[in-house]
Formats: structure tokens, C-alpha cells, sequence
RNA sequence: GGGAGAGUGUCCCGAGUGGCAAAGGGGGCGGACUGUAAAUCCGCUGGCUUACGCCUUCGUAGGUUCGAGUCCUACCUCUCCCA
């Protein structure tokens, strides 16, 4: 496992980041010597990034943590064109205001895993709006489209899935590839940065970026991506019922993200411990040595240890501590989330029906009467089997609240205000 | 500009002869079994309603019909072929 030179290498390989690289032993020398500065790009497609975009973050982190020069960029003027890989149907092309508001909203994430500043290995910042949005496209075509030979680009993945499955595809889209291999040269010659990393879904695009670099007479450029994030039982990761796993805490709450990795497949757990957490290799050897139930252990570490990195080690514990109670003594945890009624309200009577929609747990009465009917919900830890139930004071419990459930892990307190 | 085809339950795919709240999957949710796991089995998966039932849904708008996802007309969007 340490067939390389560089920690970097060292590292990313025995975490399981590593899913194909142009160029090991060039990579291996320019990080062994301090010198590789890396970026990976984010699109503003949504106001907050995903687990899928923390990977590649861990993967800047730990290229700062051994000596190298992380860059992220800001994909300002990308958006503006839209990634055609992956879609089957052109992407929704969005407004810039829309663009500019994604872009404040996710820049945040970054400081939790780098450190920014002006030091050697600070990490920094760009955006590619910056130049994309100043090229000239006469100019444009003359120093940069001449390398793009059209023959190559049709037969790459993102361009070559969608002509096979006879669906439309745009010349805006048909772009993205060159905005993206020209930000990898314009980066190299601004900043020196000389590797591009991202999801295996980039290759095509950073390659791109790669041979651009070498047409255009920049020092050697490199590649580095990381394996398709799935579970072991082949889902792609990252989605909920609630939808995607977001790593800002108001579209996701530390709560949330500490319950979803307490709730990965026991196949998962080593793999994820690696990827997700910081923890030493030797911690994590350990962890995996545990077997059936004792697993259980492993996926806590794995949740708090997870939410310690994004969300804050004091985050992380008040939910380990709320799962722990919740869970484990089947008591009522005060930092539930919590919903506000009225004290009027109790005072003349609500229905169930009516109290958990207003908690959020089902959609309509319609879900709740199904949801009684199966066997669903709870009211203070007691299944519902009356839909015309009706909850007043006197079902406060000592604590004063009334907590409501759905299934097992769904949890709500109601709080008379 | 001409020709051919397609748009179905707001998660996705997808059947649908004029009587359809609309087959079947996947996904999701709930229950049982467990370890807040996986696998398996069962139930649910438009809104309102205690209920009979009412309302809203098949690209959009009209029309024919007792009755339209299904037939007719116009329009919109998309794909392919020709120019």
C-alpha cells in the first residue's frame, strides 16, 4: 500500500479516493516535493453542496494536510453553461441571480475542511466567472477551439451517451467540456496549479483539460478522480426521502446528518470511516474488526466523527447524545426537533390528523389515516389506533411536551407556546 | 419550411379496447423479524371526508358523447428524417 512517494498518494490511496489518474509517477514526485497545488471545481447548481462534493473536499483536505496547495473553484461562469454529463436531459439553464445567491450560499462549506489564508499551502479561492465570462469569442475559437477536435469530443461519455440514446443535445452544453479544460489551463498559468480533481463522472472533462494544457504549452498537467459513491448494495449515495444529503446545516441539521451515517449498511461502514472521517487508519482497522451488533459502535463513530468535521464537534456529540436517549433509554430528548403550538390550541383539543401534519411528519390527514391504519404513528411513545384521537394539557408529558413519531426514527416534540 | 413520432398518476420508468382514481415495475413510507444494518415477508403510495361519497388528475385549450387518458380540432414542447 505505500508504493508511493508522496503522503498524498499515500494517503488517498489507502482511504480509497483513488479511481484513476494520467499520471502516477509524475503526480507522486510533484506532490512528494510540496509542489502539487490541485483544485477541484463546484458548480452553483443548488444552494448547498452535497455529500457526493464532500468527497472531493476530503480530498483537497488531505492534499493540504501533506504539505500541497488546495484551490477551490467557484464554477460562477460554468453554471452559466451547464454540465452535460450524467443528464440525460439538458439541465435547466438558470438564472445568474439564481447563480450568484448558490454560489454565496455554498462558498461557506469550504473553511470546515481547509485552511484558507496566503501561506504556501493556504488554500484559495477563484472563480471561473472571473475570465469565462471575458473571453472573446473570436479569440476564443482561434487559441482554444483549434485543439478541440470534434471527432474526439463526440465520442466521449457525456456527449456520446446522449447521442446514442437519440436525445437532444445543445451547443451551449456541447461547450461546458471546453469552458472546463480551459479553466484548467488558465488556472496552471495564473497560479501554477498543476492537477485537477474531481468525481469519475469528470474524467472525460479533466483529461480534456489535461491535453489542452499540453497544447498550449503549460508544464505538465494531471488527473485524479475518485470513484462513483455508492452503497454496498449499489444505490447511488447521497439520497433520502427528503432528498439530497446537503452539507449546509439549515438544508440538512447536524441532527439529520449524524442519524443518516448512524443508518449506513454495515458493508459500508470501513469504507465510509475512511472516506468521511479523519479518524487514523489504525482507529478505523479497528472499528471494522467489530463484528455483528458490535458494528453498531462503528457506525456511531462514524456518525459523530462525520458530523465533527462539518458541523462541529459540539453538534456532533448534542446529537450523538439525542440519539443516544432517544434510541437507547427510549426517553425524550429535550434537542429533538421541536415544533411550536399553540397553548390555545391544546387548551380546546387538536386532532392528531391535524398535529402531525403540522409537525411535518406526513404530508396530509390522507398519509396520517394510512399511516394509522399501518401501524405508523405514536403519540408519546404509544402507538395511534383512533384517528379521531384527540390530544389536549393532559397529554403533556412531566417534561411538557407532547412527542409525536413516525416509524421508528422520526421523532417530533411538540412544545405549547 | 416539409414529413414521421412522442408527451400518462408533479419521484422515475411504463401499460392502457370510450365506463379509469387508471395495469405493472422501480423508488419511497409504514409493519413484522433484527442491531436505528442487510436480506426476506406483509401493507400503503392524489386531496377532502367517521362514512355513503365528493373533488382533482393522463402536454394546453376547445369539441363530439349519457360518459374521453382513449375519438375530433387547434395550439405548445421534445425527438428523428428531409430541405
Amino acid at each position: 500500500m505505500t508504493a508511493f512517494k508522496s503522503d498524498f498518494l499515500n494517503i488517498l490511496s489507502e482511504r480509497g479516493f483513488i479511481h484513476q489518474c494520467s499520471d502516477f509517477e509524475g503526480l507522486d514526485a510533484l506532490a512528494a516535493r510540496g509542489e502539487a497545488i490541485a483544485y477541484v471545481g463546484y458548480d452553483c447548481t443548488a444552494p448547498s453542496l452535497h455529500i457526493g462534493n464532500y468527497l472531493t473536499m476530503m480530498m483537497l483536505h488531505w492534499l493540504q494536510a501533506s504539505g500541497n496547495k488546495p484551490i477551490t473553484l467557484m464554477g460562477g461562469g460554468t453554471t452559466m453553461v451547464g454540465d452535460p454529463s450524467g443528464k440525460d436531459e439538458s439541465r435547466a439553464i438558470r438564472s445568474i441571480a439564481e447563480i450568484e445567491a448558490n454560489k454565496a450560499s455554498i462558498r461557506g462549506v469550504f473553511s470546515k475542511v481547509l485552511r484558507y489564508g496566503a501561506g504556501p499551502t493556504d488554500a484559495i479561492m477563484l472563480d471561473n466567472a472571473e475570465w469565462l465570462t471575458k473571453l472573446n469569442w473570436i479569440e476564443m475559437l482561434r487559441d482554444v477551439g483549434r485543439h478541440f477536435s470534434v471527432n474526439r469530443m463526440l465520442t466521449m461519455d457525456s456527449v456520446r451517451l446522449r447521442l446514442e440514446r437519440e436525445q437532444e443535445m445543445s451547443f451551449i452544453e456541447f461547450n461546458y467540456m471546453v469552458c472546463q479544460a480551459y479553466d484548467f489551463v488558465e488556472l496552471a498559468r495564473r497560479t501554477g496549479c498543476r492537477l485537477q480533481m474531481g468525481g469519475s463522472d469528470q474524467w472525460g472533462n479533466i483529461v480534456n483539460g489535461v491535453d489542452l494544457g499540453r497544447r498550449m504549452g503549460t508544464p505538465p498537467l494531471f488527473a485524479l478522480t475518485t470513484p462513483l459513491l455508492t452503497t454496498a448494495s449499489g444505490a447511488k449515495m447521497g439520497k433520502t426521502a427528503q432528498g439530497a444529503v446537503w452539507l449546509n446545516a439549515d438544508q440538512f441539521s447536524p441532527y439529520d446528518f449524524w442519524q443518516y451515517w448512524r443508518n449506513v449498511e454495515d458493508a459500508d461502514v470501513v469504507k465510509f470511516l475512511k472516506l468521511f472521517t479523519v479518524l487514523p487508519m489504525a482507529e478505523i482497522e479497528k472499528l471494522g474488526a467489530l463484528k455483528g451488533s458490535e458494528i453498531n459502535e462503528a457506525k456511531k463513530a462514524l456518525a459523530t466523527e462525520a458530523t465533527a468535521l462539518l458541523h462541529g464537534r459540539e453538534a456532533a456529540n448534542t446529537a450523538a447524545e439525542t440519539a443516544r436517549q432517544t434510541f437507547e433509554e427510549g426517553a425524550i430528548a429535550e434537542t429533538l426537533p421541536t415544533v411550536e403550538i399553540s397553548s390555545g390550541e391544546l387548551e380546546a383539543g387538536a386532532g392528531v390528523l391535524t398535529l402531525f401534519v403540522k409537525a411535518g411528519l406526513v404530508a396530509s390527514n390522507g398519509e396520517a389515516r394510512r399511516q394509522i391504519k399501518g401501524g405508523g404513528l405514536r403519540v408519546n411513545d404509544t402507538a395511534v389506533t383512533d384517528e379521531k384521537m384527540v390530544l389536549t394539557r393532559s397529554s403533556l408529558t412531566p417534561e411538557g411536551v407532547i412527542k409525536l413519531s413516525m416509524g421508528k426514527k422520526k421523532h417530533v416534540l411538540l412544545k405549547p407556546a
